[in-house]
DNA sequence: AGCTTTGCTATTAAAATTATAGCATTATGA
DNA sequence: TCATAATGCTATAATTTTAATAGCAAAGCT
């Protein structure tokens, strides 16, 4: 799969738009779970596949690549770790985790009815 | 795929953490794109492909299949529309887009050593 | 009655993801 | 020092998603 650069074509924009080639490389499988976990601190890619529970060796791999070519991940010696845009990008992200919990999540309490 | 359901087992979380579920529903192919593009008004099912370049039909559906029982859409006489929760859900997407214009995208600029 | 728009379904092909095994380093430990 | 374990992957094949394309039924003009 091509790797989303702002600028570029990408899936959903001829151009590039930046917000699209975001919500390209963004909604890959895994994606914003790597992001989010990293968040808690440097991981070796093993840390990585326990979390990612069902994530195969070959897709780890791809998106720790894609996400590092975009620099939002990078290595250091202890591991994979969040870049200074990937902090800033999961800071952006963080909300939407309260946002699903307490507003969300609710809205499905009733919904036995169907 | 499953629908993802916060509170039952979902990609990333044997306990559907609300979060890791809305990570899985949102990380599918262009699901941030439908909502993106919903919040500027309603759409009918062919703006969506219209708008979703090289989306198929099957996608398109089963992806608004999902955003709706999640509740972040709804059909309305003008087609299709964010929910509230839609709604809200969008107002923390929004700030990526400036973030990824003034921040991720310039970061781009010097990558043409390599 | 014909033509268009809309919201799809069906079918097939291509691409992404998973599952599983396993290998080459580099520690670690006895 | 030699075995053992941890790490970061690659290879291969099976499965699942997604895309491409055609086309149809229902509703709305004209």
């Amino acid at each position: 799969m091509k790797i989303p650069v702002p600028g570029q074509p990408v899936r959903g924009s001829k151009t590039g738009q930046p917000i699209m080639a975001l919500l390209d490389l963004l909604g890959r499988s895994w994606a914003m779970g790597i992001i989010w976990h990293l968040y808690s601190g440097p991981s070796t890619f093993r840390d990585l596949q326990d979390y990612c529970e069902s994530i195969s060796p070959n897709t780890l791999n791809t998106r720790l690549k894609e996400l590092r070519e975009c620099h939002l991940i990078t290595r250091t010696m202890d591991g994979y770790s969040l870049t200074e845009q990937g902090v800033e990008l999961f800071e952006l992200l963080k909300p939407m985790g309260s946002w699903a919990r307490h507003n969300w999540a609710k809205s499905f309490e009733n919904d036995n009815q169907k």
